[in-house]
DNA sequence: CTATAAAATAAGAATCATTCTTATTTTGTG
DNA sequence: CACAAAATAAGAATGATTCTTATTTTATAG
């Protein structure tokens, strides 16, 4: 994997970024500053840095998939009423952190865990 | 909501499943038993019969739902070489029971939550 | 600093899942 | 049975994602 200065925009710009675009999104946002980058290029790298870490992969939208700058555990919301999709540490989750990292001492074979709350965001609330 | 043949079927034909099919996985295989079923009566449904509880959406499985007879709260894990997508307690996840039922208690506003482990599946351990 | 091979990219066509449209059929009710 | 509402089939339309191919960029050896 070479890291292109391409490559380099993408990271730095999804960093930038407090939301969690989908991949077609994010390419919109990205042409207004590098008007030459093709869809495909935008796809291809967001999967490539995922794969390798360097950026978080959301599989936990529905229908599609959505990235996030931030590679730290945290936990999403998805608005019932809006369908947003927003960073979310819900009250008593420090147990649920701890139950977390638990069974990830005790099991092997768990790479990595995906948790989506479903309800009302702050805007709807 | 008219609780139609066809939909008394799909609801049937879902839950005698183990595996947790997309749309169109299973439109696929209903149309074996029932030929004249058309995908976009797959897809209505399972929404409808979803956003009543009557099965379970996976709302957390990668780029597309996938539909569960079994509507219990219950974790999955998605095996991160063969790409299959089975039931799944993990060892500890009593812990993690506690720690949903806690925030669940303490948050007005969750309607819901998804958790997708990622791993090695039993056949590809 | 070239030459070369490998990797990455742009552009847009192709594919594939999902939703929409419309005419028809089924269902529930008087 | 007659009627209105709901559901369905069929396939067209849409929209997201992936694929193809020619070109460009990058890394490396000489």
């Amino acid at each position: 994997m070479v890291l292109t200065t391409q490559r380099k925009t993408i990271i730095e710009e999804l960093k930038k970024l407090k939301t969690h675009p989908t991949a077609d999104q994010f390419y919109e946002l990205l042409r207004k500053k590098t008007p030459k980058i093709s869809v495909a290029s935008v796809y291809r790298n967001l999967e490539v840095l995922s794969s390798l870490g360097m950026i978080a992969k959301l599989e936990t939208s529905g229908a599609r998939n959505r990235f996030d700058g931030d590679t730290s555990v945290h936990y999403h919301l998805k608005c019932s009423k809006c369908g947003g999709f927003v960073d979310f540490v819900p009250e008593g989750s420090e147990s649920l952190a701890k139950s977390l990292d638990k069974i990830k001492g005790l099991n092997m074979n768990i790479d990595n865990f995906n948790i989506v709350f479903t309800g009302l965001c702050g805007k709807c609330r």
